[in-house]
DNA sequence: TGCAAGATAGGACAATCGTCCTATTCTGTC
DNA sequence: GACAGAATAGGACGATTGTCCTATCTTGCA
């Protein structure tokens, strides 16, 4: 609310559209209005709705890299880090259950629109998956570290588009138990199967 | 190819353009192109757009109860029916690593646009909760089956979502092989935890 | 053979889309 | 206070959308 430029302000309202909307249901006209600037004037700012959802998927990879980072900060043993990564579903279970996840409802949308920017999104999971792979090698989980990570990841998007579909927060809540539950049972004991 | 009504063929081709497109990615020549009819002549048999949405739902549902149905007989045991549901993930393994699952895109899209179709659809996830509570109830598991099945439920849509992502069908394999463990494991023992 | 109903084709429609153009207003510098 | 460039407003554009209308063709029954 000070030294934000129009851009910026473009950029949130388009981000949180999309997430609410979906990407191709979102005109210039909900942006602009959102955003109280003509319609017109978006072309000075950028060159096209592609080059907007570009922007959209560079802030949010930047805003992500920064909560990871955080988490690196605060959390002095990866268990906890991964704990708060798991703690996303319970911190946003309120927009989980009405949009579902912002990552995982984008890439799918993209993919049926067969976007050109399907790669840049799903930057956003290779992000997580970079991230959470890290912690699984630190605690010890060398030879399966990415199949956790992805696992971990995959069992988040499902809790999303179930909780979503059925606009149940218990449900989040209940599977996040589960998955504590798993990670524990991953954390403990040195040796076990992957999922 | 034989008795099948245009009618037949609309609902058809619009249920393919949706899994592959998208609903609202998919407009009236699309479908007009895919049956070889006149774009006009769609509203002889359909009121709407909206109304061949319906249609396709109508459509899967039916399918839907009719392959379920057949699991019930080919399947003495429970547990083969529900390993059954599990198989869908390595049948279709090369449509979902492209398009993701048809029920949770589809649901996923229509709650975006917020469309009235919304309920309807998820009909399709409840077809599968009710089914496989019913086949754990069957296993003895009578305090926990809809947690059970709503659990299975997401660990699908989260595998297919990631597969879709990554482009990756050996993820498919990899999960499935341990929700065939997870499975066992609520299966032989009596009594245990959900997930 | 005649005729009503079913089925289809093709185009017109208003609305909306992303895009672009030009005139106007704001802002900072000399 | 004048002036250049940044920023904005508002409308025009061609294309596409879902929808609707009417003329034409097909089919089955008397």
């Amino acid at each position: 609310m000070s030294d934000k430029t129009t851009r910026d302000h473009i950029v949130e309202a388009a981000d949180q559209l999309f997430y609410r909307r979906g990407y191709e249901h979102t005109s210039f006209s909900d942006i602009a209005d959102a955003v109280q600037i003509s319609r017109g004037n978006f072309y000075y700012h950028f060159k096209s709705k592609d080059e907007i959802l570009d922007a959209v998927i560079e802030a949010r990879l930047a805003n992500t890299r920064k909560m990871l980072e955080q988490w690196e900060i605060e959390g002095k043993q990866p268990v906890d880090r991964i704990r708060s990564f798991i703690g996303i579903l319970i911190a946003n279970r309120a927009d989980i259950k009405r949009y579902g996840c912002p990552v995982g409802t984008l890439c799918t949308e993209l993919a049926k629109l067969n976007h050109p920017s399907q790669g840049e999104a799903n930057r956003l999971f290779t992000l997580f998956r970079t991230w959470l792979r890290r912690q699984f090698e630190l605690l010890g989980r060398k030879t399966n570290a990415d199949a956790l990570a992805l696992h971990l990841l995959a069992r988040s998007q499902g809790i999303a588009t179930l909780a979503s579909a059925f606009h149940d927060e218990k449900f989040i809540k209940q599977e996040v138990r589960h998955l504590y539950d798993w990670l524990r049972s991953r954390t403990k004991s040195a040796t076990r199967k992957t999922g």
